[in-house]
DNA sequence: GTATTTATATATCGGATTGATAGTATGCCT
DNA sequence: AGGCATACTATCAATCCGATATATAAATAC
């Protein structure tokens, strides 16, 4: 289940070029499976060299030419065979919490800049899955159903955590800056 | 707060070696930022290079050297300006949830396969965080407690939804094997 | 009425990360 | 005796990410 996988089972709902697949990305899963040029393009790249895809070049005036793919049958067959892998993973890399688990070094300013700077991303991302069912990419609505609703379950979760622990982390460091003061 | 950052942070702690500071991870927040010999090694390669961390070479009879880095002034004032950055990143990468996305084209069987694992996964997850608080590498107890509480509390969450919402994907596909079966 | 941003579309590059592998030595289990 | 776990270092190929380059048209801002 890699880039390529994706590719091709997105490219199951019809063919699309390069730049349509970025914006089905950006506004499906793409917040669970980020995906820049970067690794669409070399993806979509490598799978045309193994005939898991073609496409045709159609030329546009004033705009550059698109290059629209299809999956093959060998690209059908190769996506059931990646589809039946039973333990893909689940990943997370977070600087935010890597940064509070030294939250002992930095003072209650920085903490709490940091807090309200998630909780804003997360509020923004809820707002993005509230406009979610109007989504165009989206033919098969029930795998869609269950990731945007692990989205806003998640979210609110997360945000749920923050606002009743985040105390635990600003009166440390009002403790810590307090003996700090005393023994000076 | 790249891993460099987190090597420097780890090193406040005291002296250790890029093997210690492999297991730190794993017994840490490694879950939440993962880190192997291929990113640790060169990291503190790059430190050592630019003097923020400066370390002993340590023979052992019987086993190899060990390289016992320590932090400098100047690898502290680097950490210090890291942490003050105000908009960490929390980035979630997921095969299971791109794989669910594609849960029309899966049959019964794997999409249940997939969630047994992931549950698994999770359980497995809980038990280590459990066993959590007799743990060394945390000297600074309350930034370790808040994100191993977030793991817990999260870990939790998305069990909840797995088995509240699991049922949406199966009938799903119970409902697409009847049509196909009619359409026979 | 010009300037900037946004949208359409391709593609590449350096740097970072991952996962696997290699090498070397002790000790423990069966 | 063979195999595996632990202790320690380190590197390599494959991949991935974010930024950037290029080019044009339309929309929006000032």
């Amino acid at each position: 289940m890699d880039i390529k996988t994706v590719c091709l089972g997105m490219l199951t709902d019809g063919p699309a070029s390069g730049y349509d697949m970025k914006k089905c990305f950006e506004s499906s899963f793409g917040h669970f499976f980020p995906a820049g040029y970067g690794s669409i393009y070399p993806a979509l790249a490598t799978l045309a060299r193994n005939d898991l895809v073609e496409f045709e070049q159609i030329h546009q005036e004033g705009k550059p030419d698109r290059k629209v793919y299809s999956i093959t049958d060998k690209g059908r067959e190769e996506l059931m065979k990646s589809l039946s892998n039973p333990s893909p993973s689940h990943k997370i890399r977070s600087e935010f919490l890597a940064m509070l688990w030294f939250a002992h070094l930095m003072d209650e300013e920085q903490i709490d800049a940091v807090i309200e700077d998630r909780l804003r991303d997360i509020d923004q991302f809820l707002e993005l899955i509230a406009a979610f069912p109007g989504n165009d990419c989206n033919s098969a609505p029930k795998g869609a159903q269950f990731v945007a609703g692990y989205g806003e379950y998640m979210a609110t979760a997360f945000k749920n955590y923050i606002e009743k622990n985040r105390a635990l982390l600003v009166e440390d460091a009002e403790q810590q800056q307090a003996v700090a003061a005393v023994s000076r």
